[in-house]
DNA sequence: GGCAGAACAAGAGCAGTGCTCTCGTCTGTG
DNA sequence: CACAGACGAGAGCACTGCTCTTGTTCTGCC
């Protein structure tokens, strides 16, 4: 309880993180099936058998980089979020899933260990469950402030089948947003279908198909915003850019 | 050439196909992760170097089974396609994405093995990309039907950036097919947002979130249909079912 | 302040993996 | 019939995750 008690812990803590941060190299480097528990305390000049100290086995070793990488892009998302105009719903909305795909073309690997194939046997444990839906949760917030800001137009998906509206109103209840059922089903799908396009565009299904990436995924993301029923006060024009931002920078030759 | 030369060529084939069988059992209970050489060479009752006499390596055991997996998958999609009527393009529409959905529940393994991360350090080889697009054009075909049935309501996605229609055009140049470039690129956006829901529900990002999972897939899906700009003869029951089929029979207590 | 006990690093070892190489055997074909 | 190629078996290599044992270092409590 003292300040000297911090020595071990402090140690501890460090030693972790560098575990985790070699994990996170070779992990972007060969991808998670390549993870290997021996050549990251090989990089770390310790054996194979004290890094079990740490982590009781590889797979605690990947939940911990799951979750980091959870946060990871659910903290892009959050701060696009934040740093859009909240008068500019349909602009929100671009630059939360923007910041998605940013994050997951700069992170393949990170990326595909969360929303790829499920490792081995694992089912993904409780404490995953809070990191993944904070993207999920900067669409809704979104959808909220629109609302709140009477830029949400409600009309669009009018009826919905009651089993639906009743998962989306449990899901409303539970967030403590106010949202109408179509509209919170719709903003579920938007939430499945923008990690649709995303993940073609990391796992190369859009190779020879699409291959103005960027322009594609605004547009798709446009319609995304539409079909929820985001608008940016006047009506129309969803799909000009309004903030431009360099997004990707032509690499140097 | 003659009969006699089957013999041996022959024998070639059915211990392949017996390979891959049980290395897809072997998938669907493990996964891709936990597929082993060995044990697949040990179920068999032969030693694991004997099994380097049809397969390479394991990447390449793994490519044989993507590509399969994708055919399978494709197959679906096709014969839900063709046995739909011809004349309803929403339902029809539904019935691919059904297929593929229903597909991927009954073969999570399978799925993830194609839609999930890819494997290792290894990039799809070409074999995969013909198989890989059968669902995609399966879409695509629903699209033509429709607009030459006039069932295709072109107003929706009215302008599209330059660049995107350009990349629509060299497709259906490539397909030959003759769309609106608005509609190619829905359409595509389509494709991947609709493994977006399937994606989702597969691994399982679903859970506590949607309940009434057929319920809200349809529902989406009816709504890709709609931007896509399908339509039934008569506007608005996008959302109605027509042809209910029992789907997934509830599993006894 | 000293000491029991926890935390830790190191090493050996086990069972498993993908893959290679060698060595007999069988077989279809010139 | 003879021979080249296909084939199966086995040994072996380098690697993996993980466990257990041994010796050392640190830390909180009496």
């Amino acid at each position: 309880m003292n300040a000297i008690r911090g020595v071990r812990e402090r140690a501890r803590a460090e030693i972790t993180a560098a575990i985790k941060d070699e994990a996170r190299r070779q992990l972007a480097r060969e991808g998670a099936a390549r993870l290997s528990l021996r050549a990251v305390a090989r990089e770390l000049g310790m054996v194979s058998s004290a890094l079990y100290r740490y982590f009781p086995n590889r797979d605690e070793l990947l939940t911990a980089l799951i979750v980091d990488a959870y946060d990871a892009i659910g903290a892009t998302a959050e701060r696009a979020l934040a740093a859009a105009d909240r008068d500019r719903p349909v602009i929100r909305w671009r630059a939360v899933c923007r910041a998605v795909r940013q994050w997951a073309l700069a992170h393949p690997h990170e990326y595909a260990l969360i929303h790829g194939s499920p490792v081995p046997g694992y089912s993904a444990p409780q404490a995953t469950v809070a990191p993944a839906s904070r993207v999920g949760l900067a669409l809704i917030a979104v959808a909220r402030d629109a609302r709140a800001a009477g830029l949400l137009r409600e009309s669009a998906a009018t009826s919905v089948p009651r089993a639906v509206a009743e998962d989306a109103d449990r899901l409303t209840a539970r967030l403590d947003v106010d949202l109408p059922a179509p509209v919170t089903a719709t903003l579920v799908a938007a939430w499945a279908e923008l990690f649709g396009l995303v993940g073609f565009e990391v796992f190369g299904q859009f190779n020879r198909v699409v291959e103005a990436r960027e322009e594609f995924f605004d547009h798709a993301v446009a319609r995304l915003a539409e079909a929820v029923g985001l608008t940016d006060g006047d009506v129309g024009l969803t799909d000009g850019d309004g903030e431009r931002e360099p997004a990707t920078p032509p690499p140097g030759p």
